[in-house]
Parts: structure tokens; sequence; C-alpha cells
DNA sequence: AGAGTTATGTTCGAATTTTAACAAGGCAGC
DNA sequence: GCTGCCTTGTTAAAATTCGAACATAACTCT
């Protein structure tokens, strides 16, 4: 392959990222070439991306955690992960400041709570701040920055500044891969970057992950296993620092 | 709506959720109808499906109404609020940077846009945030920080200081209160804060308001009249400068 | 430099989608 | 039953996308 035509493939990743999906004439004016080219560029990687007519859509992975894919995921996994979210309520204690990570399994967390819980919550996901934002008791703090609707967050320095000034009690993370070896891995770098500073702001990081994560890799890298306090499946807590 | 149209329109969402796009033609097959009342029972309620070159896609499915949300619904001056937005549909060009005020007013806008219009968009407040994201061309920038419920909007430096490094075309206000001396004004000073900044970075200001916030005072004041580009109100555009 | 290979652009026709217009069918109220 | 209104189906034309074929440009290797 063409290093030109990486690139070219690289920046249609990014953009989309950004956006659901993007007509084939307006990739071809942002990446300087012909409608021809990207066409090829598309239908060189199957894998990465999809053709819908004449519009490129990201190609989600059965596994992958998308809008599209939230409720499919969430019909094949829901039990697990209110499991796994019912044992992590006991890390919680009242007037915390708690991080909620983005992902499909956290707003089960929440859902979990309380309505009239009292807690400082820290979220960077916009289905998240939702959520937390109908809890009349909860002071919420939200990380503001570029959307990227692959997992419904936001991603920008002000948002790891903010967490600079932030004392998190306990951080609630989540992962779209696991290995005992490998650590956690998760689909976006933008994503680990939150993940890694929130991690480091907290007093305690709790991996809240359903089985079917583990032995998976995914390109970012966040955080080895033995940095968590504890790793929630639905089998309860469980030792995978290899 | 006919109810043979509604159980089709079911059918379509439950077909939807379990599959990231369906095509006309088997939508058709499966709704036991021809594609044409296919294409009108999905061009009907473009808020639940979206078209792309012959397939349905799903959105992601909204969540219950937030009590702002609900409130909104209830919003008597709704019909002037869309006046008003029609008229601002004109300052907006394609590929330009646009800020969206918080308040009930906005959200008519976003409404009104089509669904594959280009812009970056700027916004601090959750509901309209949500709107944007469901446009799959918009690249959202959010100020994040801490949450206000009752304007569903977040305040703090990071979000002032991520409107400093951005260079806005154009910036749609809203106010609780306009008047020609005092100039405009609203409920809470963190969004007056946001605002000030907005109108400084942007190059064009335009308000937005309906006829019933005209002599009213609010506490926190944002600007004078003469500062905004054009003000609109359900009559058109309007000269408040006293 | 020259030949061979690969990448990219252009063009064109076939296939597909979109849209509008009109015809046919169904249903409520009189 | 008839009328008027709404829904659905059919058709045809216009616009768009798809994919192949060929031409040109760029790059690699000797």
């Amino acid at each position: 392959m063409n290093s030109r035509k990486g690139q070219r493939i690289a920046m249609l990743s990014e953009a989309l990222s950004q956006h659901r999906s993007l007509h084939i004439r307006q990739a071809a004016a942002i990446l300087g070439v012909s409608e021809m080219t990207v066409r090829r560029d598309v239908s060189a990687c199957p894998e990465q991306f999809s053709f819908l007519g004449g519009h490129i859509l990201p190609f989600i992975a059965a596994d992958a955690e998308s809008p599209y894919e939230i409720s499919k995921a969430a019909d094949s996994h829901a039990s697990a992960k209110r499991e796994v979210c019912a044992q992590a309520l006991k890390y919680i204690r009242p007037d915390q400041t708690i991080f909620f990570d983005c992902g499909t399994t956290l707003p089960y967390l929440i859902d979990l709570l309380p309505d009239d819980i009292l807690m400082t919550a820290v979220c960077y996901s916009l289905n998240v701040a939702e959520r937390l934002a109908r809890k009349p008791n909860v002071r919420l703090v939200m990380l503001g920055g570029l959307y990227h609707p692959a997992s419904a967050s936001f991603s920008g320095s002000s948002g790891l500044e903010t967490l600079d000034a932030l004392v998190i009690d306990v951080a609630f993370l989540s992962a779209a891969g696991v290995d005992g070896r490998r650590g956690a891995t998760c689909a976006h770098f933008h994503e680990a970057d939150i993940k890694r500073k929130a991690m480091s702001q907290a007093q305690t990081s709790v991996l809240l992950i359903d089985k079917s994560k583990i032995g998976k890799l995914k390109p970012a890298f966040f955080s080895d296993m033995q940095s968590f306090d504890a790793v929630l499946t639905e089998d309860g807590l469980t030792d995978l620092s290899a």
C-alpha cells in the first residue's frame, strides 16, 4: 500500500470518527483527490469502511460500541452488564466524586443508582451525561471538546486540564478489550487519554467489563491490569494480572 | 397518522434495532407494501430514520425526555420561536463555524437545519448538544464544566478558554430579557460569561427572541443592543437600539 | 535515462435511486 | 350509494451512483 493511500485512509478514519457518514464528494474534496480514488481507497479496506449509496460509513465490528449498535449490544450483554454494575454499587459512598467512563456499560450503573443519590459526577460522554443530569442531587461536571459519535464522547485538552483540577474518589472505567499481559485497551486514542488521566486523579480505579471483553485487543492501550484496584465481571471480582 | 402506518413504522423500528440498515426493497417485502409506501413512511418520521442511498438507517434511540425537554413541549411560544428560527437560517452558509446559545429557542433552529448540513457547531447546553449530535456532518464542539439544570447548560473556565481558541462565523444568541436602553439580559451569570465571550469571538452575532422578551429585565446583563448584527423576532428584523 | 509497474484521473454506459405525477383503492360521513 | 378525502400503487422521467475501460502521471528499479 502506498504511503499516500495510507494517509488518506487515516484521514478518512479521522473524519469518520467525527461524522457518522461522509459523502464521496465531500471526501474527495477533503482529501484533494478524485471521487474514483476515494472509491478505490474505501474499497481497499472493506473491514474499515462500507459504502451506502454514495456515502462512506465507518464499519462497525460486531462487538464494537457504537450508537447504531447500542440496542443490539445491549440486548446480548445487558444482563451481564447489569450484574457487573450491581457489584460496582458497593464502591460508592455518599458525597463522593465519581468518574464515569463512556461506553454502554456505565449507563446501567447510573440506572441502578438511587434517584436522590448525592455525589459529584464527572463524565465525558453525551449519553452518560444525559442520564446523570436527571438525578436531582448529582453535581455534574462534564468534560467537553470535540464530539465523537462512535462513542458519544468528547475529546480535547480542555477536558484533560479540567481533570487536573479534580480529586476523584472512585473512577469507574470500561474497556473494549482486556488482556492479562497486554492490559486494558479501547477503540479510540482520545478515550485512552481521558481514561489514563482519570485513573491518575482517582483514589480508587474500578474496571467494569463483561467477560466477552477478555482476551481482546483494541488499538488504544490505557492501563495495565495491576493498576486497577478492582476488576469486576458478571462472575464477580476477577484477577487478570497475568 | 394511520394505524396501519403506525404499525409499519413500529415494525421498521423493530427490524432496525437488530440491523444497522435495511434496504428499501427488503423493508417493502417485510411490510408487504410497495417501496413507495416505505419511502413515504420513512420520510414521515425524519427524527427516527434517515435515508442513505436506498437504505434506511436508524437514528440513536432517543431516551425519555428530560424535564427540560418536557417544559419545552409545553412552550407557549413554540410557533413564534419556529418563525424566528426560520429567518435565522439565511445567516448560515456551508462549512461555517456556528455558535448555539442555550435556551428553548435554539433547538428549533437545529430542527430546521437540513439533516446533512456541513458545519462546525459550538454549544454549551446538553439538549442543544444532543440535537446537534444527530446531524451526521456536524462537527460538534462542546464547552463542558459544571452542569446547571435550570438551563441544561455548563459553566466553567475551561469552556471560556476553549472559546478563546475558536473563530466563530455566526453566533446565535438567545436572551431572557431584552430592553432597548438596558440591553440583553439572562437569568444566570455563568450564561452571560459564555455569551459575551462567544460574541467577542464571532464575526456576526444574531439575537433570536420572541416578542414576549421585549421590555423584560433579568439579573445578568451580557450585551447592549448595538452589538448585535441582527435582532430577529417573529415579525422579522427588529431594531431595538433605543 | 528507460522500461515496467503502480497510482490516479477521465469518460461513458448500465444500474440504481429519487422524485413527481397520476391512477386506483379504501373509508368515513351524509 | 355517493362524495370527498386520504392512502397506496404504478409509471415514467430525472438525477445519481456504480463500475469498467482506457489514458495519463508518478514512481521504482536496473
